[in-house]
This record gives structure tokens, sequence and C-alpha cells, in this order.
DNA sequence: CTTAAACTTCGATAGTTGTCGAAGTTTAAA
DNA sequence: TTTAAACTTCGACAACTATCGAAGTTTAAG
């Protein structure tokens, strides 16, 4: 795993907005197990103090990241997690010494 | 746990070098319970490509951020991952489906 | 007391970026 | 085919930051 590619993914998350639309594409996508509903951008768009611009920016760089994936529905788009993403970070941190 | 404060987390990891850094504290933070040597920032400062004053900037963005913990041995700085720091990341991220 | 090593602080600079409003695009509905 | 919703692209700007050289500080060694 590269440090490189690993950064790129903290960066994206190191923005308290851009964070809280990832984790918000997060709750969304792992309730969506249990009730099969996707994770409709425009149901978070609200949730957030950011307009629309600043939003679809966020989301390329979240995406450009490795982090999440997006893909149209008609009108809509919607938005997933990258599960890789999951393992790649969990590889490289360190862990804790009483485990 | 705070958004703001684990986005400060992620923006102290979010830069190349400063990920190196820290990732190289934590090797020698693991080993130094196997060895018992302590992880000298002198040691770090001729594997990265930055000059002092930069590694400087960078460890206090990292202890500000709650990641590391330094502390004066005589002439001599040492670093320490915050273990707190561990768990708060753990906790918030979203983790696998299939486990 | 002098020298030097190991940082730290300061000031400056070049590059990056989060945000917005305005205008554009794509799709669905009326 | 007109309208409107849901984004996207563009251009601009203020704010932030990684980096450096130079100068300062603290501590140990000679």
């Amino acid at each position: 795993m590269n440090t490189l590619r690993l950064a790129k993914m903290f960066k994206a998350l190191s923005h308290p907005n851009r964070l809280e639309l990832y984790l918000e594409i997060a709750r969304k996508y792992e309730a969506s197990f249990q009730t099969g509903c996707d994770c409709f951008v425009s149901d978070i768009i609200g949730s957030l103090n950011i307009g629309a611009p600043t939003i679809s920016h966020h989301l390329k760089e979240l995406a450009n990241a490795g982090l999440i994936i997006t893909e149209r529905k008609g009108k809509f788009l919607v938005a997933k997690i990258d599960e890789n993403s999951i393992d790649e970070v969990n590889k490289i941190l360190p862990r804790h010494t009483s485990e």
C-alpha cells in the first residue's frame, strides 16, 4: 500500500463538511443492506450547510480518493462506499498494543 | 466522538511527508515494546527529505491533532503514539459488511 | 566557558482549496 | 415541448499551508 495513496484518502476526509458527507453516505450505505434503499445525494444535500456546487466538488474528491463510488440513476445520483478503501486504511494504521 | 476532531486527525495525516513521519514514529513506537528503545526524532530526520524546521512544524501538527505525544529527553525529542487516537479512528470509520 | 548538536521560532513565498453565484446540462414530468 | 429538478462546470476569491533560510534557544560535551 502506497503512502501517497493513503495520504490522498486522508486528505479527502480532512475537511469537516466533506467528512460529514462521507459519514452520511456510509450510514445510508450500511442501512441499505437492511432497507434495500440506495443513498441518494439529493437526500443528503439538505442536512449539510453548503451549496450544491460544493457538494458536487466534494463528491468528486471522495470518489477520486477511492472512498466512494457514484452512479447515476435517472435524475438522481447514488453514492456507495468503496469497500476496498476500508481494508486499505485498516491495514496501514497502527493497532492497539493490548490486543 | 466529534466530527471536527476526527477531521483534524485526518488532516494531520493528509500530507505525504507528515504521514510518512507519523508512520515512522508508529513503527519505532511499536518496536519499542520489544527493544525498549525510545523513538528519537533525530533518528527519523535523515530518512525524510525535508529540513528540520519543517519536521518541527509537522510534529507540532501531529501532536496538536492528538495523534502523537512528544517529550524532551535531554538534548533529544522523543515521540510516541497517543493510544487514544487509535480507538477514536476505529470507532467512527465504516466497517466491512462481511464480518 | 566555548562549542556544537538538536531542535524551535520567525518571516516570507508559492501553491492549494473550500466556497459561492451564475450559467450550463441532463433527465423526468406535465 | 415546456418546465423544473438535480446536479455540474466555470470563474473568482479569500484563506490556508508546506517549505525554506536565517536566527534564536536549550542542553550536553569538551
